[in-house]
DNA sequence: TTGAAAGCGCTAACAT
DNA sequence: ATGTTAGCGCTTTCAA
């Protein structure tokens, strides 16, 4: 303590890091302003001299003080804060688009406040935990939402916006890529290859993205008069994926084109088909995804995928985000159109012959 | 309004999700107790009569109560907040890291406030304003940290644990693999494999963790009598990984061997060296990585890399943060061990003859 | 064991 | 434009 430093008591807060922090208490008291006038330095709209703004900012700055944020958030009512539940940050598509939706949050001043689930089902408790924080909303990705955690939510009025899901509950928000318009796409890509013996390999199966899915691929066979397709739960896991594709392979009746609910299975799936079954993908078998998540264009891989444009679909949740946090009640629904990426994991269809 | 509900006037606090969120003074009121009471029955070690929190606890369920958590950290003046920021998301190796580390926050009882940069290099300006959360900690993943904001942190009494990094800076924790014996254990690899033309490919400049993989390689490689590998920068993204992989391979001394500083450049210089140069990886050129990613064991890369296991490093991270928590001021450097894993991407020493 | 009262650090009327 | 005052919802002495 021999190093002398600008005056002031031993136990008094400095930028040195000693201490407690500084409060606007201590800011004011070194300004010679009052408290208020310190809140009001930090407001961007309050009305102040800019001399006291001045002195205020320098005194500040020299006790290092930095607004409380959990003050600010006590008597505003509102924490600026959205929680973020994800089921499975090991799916590459999920660690992006919560990539971008921390981005766009940050973009909008909001925190995320983040949870995962390893049940990988339900995500019940840690929610119910954090629901306390007063949150601005809750973005769920590709998380089941039960009855109870909605009613919750809604008492605590926090509104819920679901992405990548649906869900039955009145006042819940959503946000979903063209499940049904993409599978439909990817059966007509097939037929139109002249496909003849089609699967199907579903993700877990409360997923409505899967359910979705598998409905459009279905509804567009039976509208040309095709059979049901041949089905398998890959679980939306690469161990999954390659076990249901074995299953697959191993059928006397082997299909001739597998869609995958999502990439992470069909790379599983090619894999599976190329090393352990020495399969030309592409040729002798077609394996299709969905979602065009940046391993889908790999050279190893190049898969034939619908897009589920990550960007669109956090930019439509922030925008419900935004209109909730204004004090919207009704719940938004909206789904990101997409489109069929051709590449070479499944055969195409041959142009037709000049005649 | 013609549905009756148990007897309250029309603006106060139900379950049903009217009106505002009900406070511990509406609880108070309804079970016939003071303020003060309702928070004892909220806090775990306090001593309140049985009967007394039963008429609580009841109250506060007819109510949907849930004690504010802001209120208790303004109080408490801790928020069991820790902050995470990270990096690059897009990196699966990230991905999992965080995944576990949000498991383990969750387990402590701790949240988790996440922030990105886009960046990808220092993490400022998102980091400065959630600093203002008097945060337990701040964990940063791969992430740059500048002397400015290590002051920051300081001043506000928040404890950093760096994760796959180090710094210089005093005060700051840390939890590394063990980046220079991987390296040397994959130069002692190559050497033994009888590789003659080294190269290796780094990430991005400032980030210690491809520093050190590359001092620990080089340093083996001079114990041996070696020159120095070739040297091309990745910048750790797997166009960037492409790009270099091209340029070494089309050097008139192209090499034999490359040591990647993570699996992801490794998968990038797989495909390149297989799809554009026809290449048979593993015997006509051998590719190391680094970290042993899920991704690392799928068989169209059987990548040989060294572990880096993200459940220990978090384990270790979750106790330094114990410690600090606790109030331990000074920093805590770990290093956690790994193992070589041997798949085929790199050409493996032949057996010695038996003589 | 319980209630009353004093704040935690801040914002937002309300005066001046 | 500035200071004074009253809380935000909670925890925690301090008496009773």
């Amino acid at each position: 303590m021999s190093k002398p430093q600008s005056q002031s008591s031993p136990d008094s807060p400095l930028a040195d890091g000693g201490g407690r922090p500084a409060t606007a208490d201590d800011v004011a008291r070194l300004a010679g302003v009052s408290q208020s006038a310190v809140s009001r330095a930090f407001t961007p709209g309050a009305s102040i001299a800019a001399a006291t703004r001045d002195k205020v900012v320098a005194a500040a700055e020299q006790l290092g003080y930095q607004p409380n944020l959990i003050a600010r958030s006590l008597i505003s009512g509102r924490s600026n804060i959205v929680g973020v539940g994800i089921g499975n940050l090991e799916n590459p598509a999920f660690a992006a688009s919560l990539d971008a939706l921390s981005l766009a949050l940050a973009e909008a001043g909001l925190r995320l406040l983040l949870f995962t689930t390893n049940t990988r089902g339900q995500i019940e408790t840690p929610i119910q935990e954090v629901l306390q924080y007063r949150l601005d909303a809750l973005v769920l990705l590709s998380t089941a939402l039960s009855p109870k955690l909605a009613l919750q939510c809604r008492n605590a009025h926090v509104p819920i916006v679901l992405l990548n899901r649906t869900s039955a509950e009145p006042h819940v928000s959503s946000v979903n890529g063209d499940n049904l318009g993409g599978a439909r796409a990817i059966a007509a890509f097939l037929l139109a290859g002249e496909h003849k013996r089609l699967a199907f390999m579903a993700g877990m199966e409360e997923s409505s993205a899967s359910r979705e899915r598998e409905q459009g691929f279905g509804a567009y066979l039976a509208d040309q008069g095709v059979g049901p397709p041949i089905r398998e739960n890959g679980q939306f896991t690469h161990a999954g994926a390659a076990a249901a594709m074995r299953r697959l392979l191993n059928r006397t009746d082997r299909p001739d084109a597998v869609f995958c609910a999502n990439d992470q299975m069909a790379i599983a799936a090619i894999d599976v088909a190329r090393y352990e079954f020495g399969l030309e993908v592409g040729r002798e078998i077609s394996i299709v995804g969905f979602g065009d998540t940046p391993m889908a264009s790999w050279p190893s891989f190049a898969i034939t995928t619908f897009t589920q444009p990550t960007e669109s679909m956090v930019a439509a949740a922030m925008e419900i985000i935004g209109k909730l946090r204004q004090g919207r009640r009704e719940a938004v629904r909206s789904v990101v159109e997409g489109e069929l990426v051709i590449r070479s994991s499944a055969r195409r269809p041959q142009p037709a012959p000049r005649s």
